[in-house]
DNA sequence: AACTATTGATAACA
DNA sequence: TTGTTATCAATAGTT
């Protein structure tokens, strides 16, 4: 019904896919809410678009779920009952995952382990080890780095005490030959000790 | 859309609303799996006619129960109740737990402490100490108890094998006096070996 | 249930 | 997107 026939198939374009979406589903809306008039029926359409948006209608006569609990009534088949299994398979499936997590954390913990056989304590002496070696090493790791940023620092600080040292004896024999102004002198102070703040108790390491 | 155009009203002629009901319904049905293929849209259409009977069309990609489920989500409408949500809660409560252990079993296994700070790595070490210093402990034990299970085997094998020794040597005995009879003999060999698995630690009693 | 005359829906186009 | 229109599809009334 249009210009031309189409064939029953997914519309590739996608543009074009929407629009005919939007039109066909006013369409089937139109439809619904006509045979419910028409016929006294009642009737759940619920449709989505390839988008995820959603679009409904329901006779006004009634409601989702009443149709849905008449929907279980006549067809027999179960909806929130199945959906509400559904829930407790995965709670059950959960709850033994935990279950078995909880018991290996005991275990390793050294709990529970009295009626283990011999070969499982071995299994989780060996876990204990492994797990130790891991972490020592990577607590050296951690020293490690640690230890070379002190270094690090250590060396920078010599470094700056060392530059400013020449600053000083700089700026001190200038003023001794008394080259200095008031300009000078001031601009002298605040290039050559600006640093100084950040490093408060130079003297005590020179 | 046919001989003459009609009016959207109720239909009173009962048998032509029978008729109309049964035509129209199959058109929406067709309408709604056209809808289903080109735009590939997912619908649930239920209707109920007067009568009662129910004509559903769900589209092949999914089921009632999914697109209720997505409905609600959609919506923000609740289908179905408290209980639900309460088995959903429960299980978000316990998926973060098992999440929690996860980490726990990973971090106590040397697995995913590189982010870790210094101190939990010690925390993990002293934990995974613990383990160990337990975990040894029973291995202790065990090993205490087969190592006494051994040499009580050990005692009950040597008593076993001299009552066997004297049971014998009097069986012996009493053959080469030539006292026996076969109701003797069978009453003496009953009485003499059937206290064996009785008494496994005969060496109390002697 | 079939059959069509009509109306209704819509594919392509603007 | 929204509207228009040439066509096709659905169906109301009839057989």
């Amino acid at each position: 019904m249009g210009r031309g026939k189409i064939e029953i198939k997914r519309i590739e374009n996608s543009s074009n896919r929407q629009v005919t979406y939007s039109k066909r589903r006013n369409g089937i809306m139109k439809k619904a809410k006509e045979i419910t008039i028409l016929c006294d029926a009642k009737v759940s359409l619920i449709i989505f678009g390839s988008s995820g948006k959603m679009h409904e209608y329901c006779s006004p006569s009634t409601n989702l779920v009443d149709i849905l609990d008449q929907y279980q009534k006549t067809s027999g088949k179960k909806l929130w009952d199945a959906k509400h299994e559904n829930l407790s398979n995965e709670i059950d499936r959960i709850k033994k995952e935990n279950d078995n997590m909880q018991i290996e954390l005991r275990h390793l913990k050294g709990e529970d382990i009295t009626s283990l056989p011999y070969k499982e304590l071995m299994a989780i002496e060996d876990a204990l080890e492994n797990g130790l070696t891991y972490v020592r090493g990577k607590q050296m790791d951690v020293l490690d780095k640690t230890w070379k940023n002190t270094k690090f620092l250590e060396e920078d600080y010599k470094q700056l005490s060392f530059i400013l040292q020449v600053a000083y004896e700089s700026a001190r024999e200038q003023m001794d030959h008394g080259y200095q102004r008031a300009r000078d002198y001031n601009s002298q102070m605040s290039s050559t000790f600006q640093v100084q703040p950040m490093q408060p108790n130079l003297q005590e390491r020179m």
